[in-house]
DNA sequence: AAAGAGAAAATTGTTGACAATCAACCTTGT
DNA sequence: ACAAGGTTGATTGTCAACAATTTTCTCTTT
């Protein structure tokens, strides 16, 4: 379905983690689903030494989980897991922000501002598209992490933890998110961090996440009280455990 | 060296990698040294298969930085990635100090009070020796991230960043940190957490740790002044690139 | 003698085969 | 009929050899 398509790096382990990363991310590999190696090699076109590393990689993305002797299974999507994420989320991008006020100089906050004033015009422009706010709620978040100067913070954030709240964010059609308030609530961040008042920046983008988190727990709580949402597809073979 | 000891766990990787961790914390493997499949296969009685799958987890722990086509190299400890490390664990432990607060129970709280006790009446005890220390204050933190009941924040910071944190305690070897103010603002912080303050309880541990990381940059900045110091022997082999 | 190009050695990336473990099925006994 | 035990099949863990890339050394040239 997948074999071998565009982006080649240097190696084939890093080449198999990206792609199953995004398969993961994407729902195209179901959460939950075992992950088997033979058959997941032949379907790649490689052999189960770089797969097996790759999956590695990705146990460490906390994207699955592996059992000695048994294998590798997706992780399964679920409120409190949800949650705890989240609140970690809070905790290092609210110190990003902080950060951020240090940092940040005119012009970065002049060039966040046009970035947000896009916003507000895309907006107004298409009415009803959530989905394609959803890139631009990403920009912003991520601007102000990589503003934080904080190589680690940084590394942690988008590297490490955006797979899984991707995940998250993707699995759950918030629809009840309303991207207005998203973007009155990243004005109010940005007004602080150009004031260089790290405590209150660091406040608003604790709310501002907790709000999220909040949202994407009632979707979730509605989801499970549905019967299995299109686009979660569950092969029989491949059904969680249990 | 190392040639396969004690203990055994399902799986070979994991065998080599908690060892490979091991090693490279207590500075037995040099920091900035290369990596050299071949020879740590044969050191440790493996095939390279394993050896890789240990590589690329300390990869993901942070302790190892690889090449594609060139191999790995222990990470080189310094200051500015040392506080970028700490900032990160004052956001984490801040707020696990935040959650704890809000879940321990009068109990837990108690047997906190009594590990206090102890390490006082430790200190008592032995006048000088501060490494022992090292051990119970690694007890107190590790007990509130616990006790803050969010899973993904203890894997993150139990799994995946102690090991660099205890590297940089380790290397470093911080003569002046003084125990008795840590013991002072540890029982502070069980205070706040006792009344269920979690703002209180967030703003201490901040202080606490950006006054460790204080003491710390201290004692890297006087080490860098000094000749090579012992215990970080550095091979003519392996030393770092450039 | 120094610098650069080229060849040789060593190391990493990848593969296919073997060993060990687990899961499912079948058989057997009560 | 059901439970327990063993057997078969498949999957994971490990190994040793091959391919590709990098590094080192050597030889040539200026």
């Amino acid at each position: 379905m997948n074999p071998l398509i565009p982006i080649k790096s240097a190696t084939l382990s890093e080449d198999i983690a990206q792609q199953l990363t995004n398969a993961i991310v994407q729902g195209q590999i179901a959460q939950g689903s075992k992950i088997s190696e033979p058959e997941l090699a032949k379907q790649y076109g490689v052999s189960r030494g770089p797969l097996r590393e790759a999956i590695v990689k990705l146990e460490g993305l906390g994207l699955v989980t592996r059992t000695a002797n048994v294998g590798a299974r997706v992780i399964q999507l679920n409120i409190q897991d949800m949650l705890d994420t989240f609140t970690m989320r809070e905790a290092l991008e609210g110190m990003a922000a902080r950060l951020a006020a240090s940092n940040m100089t005119q012009d970065d906050v002049l060039r966040l501002t046009h970035l947000l004033d896009e916003h507000q015009a895309h907006l107004d422009a298409h009415k009803d598209e959530h989905y394609i706010q959803q890139g631009s709620n990403d920009d912003f978040h991520l601007r102000i992490i990589h503003a934080s100067g904080n190589a680690k913070l940084i590394r942690l954030l988008t590297e490490e933890l955006y797979a899984v709240i991707r995940m998250y964010r993707r699995h759950t059609s918030d629809q009840r998110s309303d991207p207005r308030q998203a973007l009155r609530e990243h004005r109010a961040i940005l007004d602080a961090i150009a004031n260089h008042e790290g405590d209150l920046a660091e406040l608003l983008m604790r709310r501002h996440i907790s709000r999220a988190s909040q949202l994407l727990k009632q979707a979730m709580e509605q989801a499970v009280s549905l019967p299995t949402k299109a686009g979660l597809p569950i092969h029989p073979a491949n059904q969680p455990k249990q």
